[in-house]
DNA sequence: GAGTGGTCTAGACCACTGT
DNA sequence: CAGTGGTCTAGACCACTCC
């Protein structure tokens, strides 16, 4: 015999799915489901909690229970590297015209806001590990948030690291406000002779923790994409690592990968 | 004024973070939660759901609630995209030692089990669109299960397509039962005379349907990697569409992009 | 059998939304 | 103010685990 409020959640998501229930509509009062299905409260809110965890309703206070509407998706492309490359030596003229989240968005410069906090950190752990630095090596951590003027949330949170020393001789490598930076990492890098060889990137996905959800608006029933960047110079050096923050509800991350010819 | 649900949930999670309860840990019985915080046995229970549709717990019927230990992860490159090509024209022999999921996993073909169903199904809506052909296109489609020969849960779910006219006239690829294939796709496609020049990969995350999780084995408090695979010939048709659902728990996509020299 | 979590009932009171 | 969802209490009974 199935639990009952699995009953209930199997009959919603059928209507759902079958589009009798359509993206935005609202689903009867939780007390009109106490009636229909002949359950108490309790065990109807205990359906509708595992249909918001799949992502499938949105719960509104005071308002009612409401089919989710799919988030319009921002594309992040591994051709943003081989495209920032290329502007890393260009004039900063032309490195100010626009940036790599500009690149995958197609938005212009003006409808982004963004914020950058510096702060120096020791290399711990995995960390250290990941660079093939000494633990406590000095590292400089950098915090970017960057979002739609229109909107209040950021889509993504990132945080870089670069080893101090490999950076130092630029002090305006050191300095916040010096951000947003026209040509991105790969010519802050360039200004202190480095030039990189290939980006490998790393995606995994689990729920959000209540800050990340906090902070990304993210609602219940959605998940993050994590994306840890490591970025190697045409020595083999580690000389950059990003840990990326997504919205797995609005964020798409293409890759594409060139065959040689036969 | 905080709600008391999480407040407890705060002060667990305070607690696994701070490493007092570790990994594999059991959390006090719920009754003694009760008595430790002054609230009902349900507020208890709720904070536990949250720190369960986190990730940070398993809940064990009987047994108690117990920290959760990180799972061993499964990494899939795309460099298998480019080692999958170069076998593609080797002899039999050669593509029977082992296929692209081995690469990944590093394991032998013996420890894996392997399944297959073919169905002709017609290309509709988004999918149409994605192949560039018009709907009612005939396509195979095929599901592909693998797992671990000492596991229950296979570690991914494929769904392939390929256009039926493109591969007719070997009668062989519309064998379910000639799987697992020595060589992989790209062999199948190179036996009808076609070799592929790039590969897109697009990845999203989402919660698990209820479908998934049964399937994959995944407790709550887990999201699911969503990875669409378009295989591109070189005549910029695409042959091969892949849907592969990932446990977020256990994998790790891991692309790599070259750069150009300067 | 003792201990533990799972399901469900019955109902009180609070908080938010829209008219 | 009416309608809706959010929080919390109090307690019954069931199901699973392990000794």
């Amino acid at each position: 015999m199935a639990k009952a409020y699995e009953r209930i959640a199997d009959d919603l998501r059928s209507s759902i799915r079958a589009g009798q229930l359509k993206p935005g509509d609202r689903l009867p009062a939780e007390t009109k489901l106490v009636e229909r299905y002949g359950k108490t409260l309790p065990t109807v809110r205990e359906a509708l909690r595992l249909l918001r965890d799949e992502g499938l309703i949105d719960k509104q206070h005071g308002r009612g229970n409401f089919v989710r509407r799919p988030r319009t998706k921002v594309l992040r492309t591994n051709a943003r590297h081989q495209w920032e490359k290329d502007r890393a030596r260009e004039p900063e003229r032309e490195r100010q015209q626009t940036g790599a989240t500009e690149h995958d968005t197609g938005l212009q410069v003006n409808d982004l806001v963004f914020y950058a906090v510096y702060r120096d950190v020791e290399a711990k752990g995995e960390l250290a590990e990941a660079f093939g630095l000494p633990e406590g090596t000095t590292l400089v951590e950098r915090s970017y948030r960057t979002r739609y003027a229109a909107e209040s949330a950021p889509f993504n949170l990132v945080t870089s690291y670069l080893p101090r020393d490999l950076v130092a001789e630029n002090p305006d490598l050191l300095d916040e406000t010096r951000e947003p930076w026209p040509g991105g990492t790969q010519n802050q890098l360039f200004t202190v002779g480095i030039e990189l060889d290939r980006i490998e990137e790393r995606v995994t996905a689990r729920p959000p923790t209540p800050e990340e959800a906090e902070e990304l608006e993210l609602p219940a029933g959605t998940a993050v994409l994590l994306l840890r960047k490591t970025s190697y110079d045409t020595e083999g050096r580690v000389v950059e690592i990003s840990d990326v923050t997504l919205p797995g509800d609005r964020t798409e991350v293409l890759f594409t990968t060139p065959l040689e010819r036969w």
